[in-house]
DNA sequence: CCGCGCCTATTTATACTATAATTCGAGACA
DNA sequence: TGTCTCGAATTATAGTATAAATAGGCGCGG
């Protein structure tokens, strides 16, 4: 989990902000966007800071700056979406099935995946980490600890115990899908983690059994694929203001 | 594919010729580097240049900057590791079958579930691009087209046609990773792709059968990190230098 | 001798001013 | 209608100056 550096100097706090405000749809890549000028006005800090700021959001594809034209928000499909900060603004975010599938989509390609190199792979500590992610769980089911960070904790030490950077690096796409997923299955009651499915995957883990690691993760993604399929079908009376993403339907602003 | 704003303007020229040296290892996090006023004598450009080159840097994860100790090179576990420019300045580094290894146990959590999507949801267009992707591939046996490009142009358009844009974004890894990977099959010769294997996949995509989709991808991207194994496990004849990952073995320096 | 507090120096952070460069849009001319 | 030129809009770059953060060293007291 990457150190957040947001709010500590005036360059950083325009960073959050601004990112937040495209990330959550207030700027959009349809709609104008502050010039330089405008910005220092606006959010205070001098030039510097300002175009600074922008640059930042620019590495990180949120924005665009060409002379004359100004300052834009790019389309969605150039954000670097694997971005930490990225990630991390998406819970600004209005609440939608569609997002949330996405999310969970990735993970059905990432996790199971995780799961099997961590069986290969995974050193003492590794292991030792994602039990305490899952005694974390069972913790959290009797109301002494916190649900989703636990489960964070358990998915994130599995990612760790891969020895792979890449699936290192995708703890804060993990966090932000399981943080928005609980929203989710908060609507819906009845529906929390299995903690027993999870005990299983660290079984199959300090077995060393790979194939056996992937099928179980697996299966624990594709039933919240599922669920999340049911939702969007309308059959758990999820409202439909809650089915797209934002930018699907930029009409409906 | 991303536009690469690299050497236009100052900036981003800092940006490009930092980024490449310091995932290239020329810098690293063990290393001293220059502070803000070293760089504009350095680089040239003024200190406004140097200071918005860094902020970009430190956007992607790649440096730090704190009063008095200065500008300095993160770990590489703080890299944006999927960002698109991140993943490029990899091209630049030293050749290394544990850096290709990382590649593609991700290619192998991704891509079998992109083609598993991409049987779910591609329309006609998205199929129309793997086509064309697996016709180049054809091409480019025959000398025709560029093979690796071709290569791309395939995996590329299966990310695409899975509708998820977590999927469409990882475009610059499948690119950097199976640009890293000609590397390697250039060197011990007989390894080309199985076009047949490709021709499957699509096949599966077209036919609308999601799990067997796939099956067949993740048969192919298997096949390549057991030959990957092989090489690091010196059953190639590939030369020791080229087992590790820079960072891995910074004693070796 | 060790720990704590204070001061100085180092480097980034911020502000400001000014000019240069890019590029879009409008108007004029052929 | 198309092309070219010019002016304006906005970013890009340069430079100067001060403020803020903070590391390190020194001195003093226990």
């Amino acid at each position: 989990m990457r150190e957040v550096r947001g709010g500590t100097n005036l360059t950083y706090g325009l960073v959050e902000t601004l990112g937040q405000s495209i990330v959550s749809g207030e700027y959009s890549s349809d709609r104008k966007f502050p010039t330089e000028s405008e910005l220092s006005q606006i959010y205070g800090g001098s030039h510097s800071i300002t175009r600074e700021a922008v640059k930042m959001l620019t590495a990180k594809g949120l924005l665009r700056a060409r002379p004359r034209q100004g300052t834009a928000v790019e389309p969605e499909s150039q954000w670097n979406l694997f971005d930490p900060d990225v990630l991390r603004w998406h819970l600004e975010r209005k609440f939608s099935l569609k997002l949330l599938l996405h999310f969970t989509e990735m993970r059905l390609g990432v996790e199971p995946n995780a799961a099997y190199l961590a069986a290969r792979n995974a050193s003492a500590e590794g292991i030792a980490e994602i039990r305490h992610g899952l005694q974390r769980m069972k913790n959290a089911e009797g109301g002494h600890d916190d649900t989703v960070s636990a489960d964070v904790a358990f998915h994130v030490a599995i990612l760790k115990a891969t020895g792979n950077p890449f699936y290192r690096r995708l703890d804060e796409m993990v966090n932000t899908a399981l943080r928005i997923s609980i929203r989710f299955t908060n609507m819906i009651k009845g529906h929390e983690a299995d903690i027993g499915a999870h005990e299983a995957v660290l079984d199959a883990i300090v077995a060393r059994d790979p194939e056996r690691a992937f099928a179980l993760m697996q299966t624990i993604i594709r039933d919240v694929i599922e669920l999340i399929e049911s939702g969007i079908a309308g059959k758990l009376g999820i409202k439909g203001a809650w089915l797209s993403d934002q930018e699907a339907n930029p009409a409906g602003k």
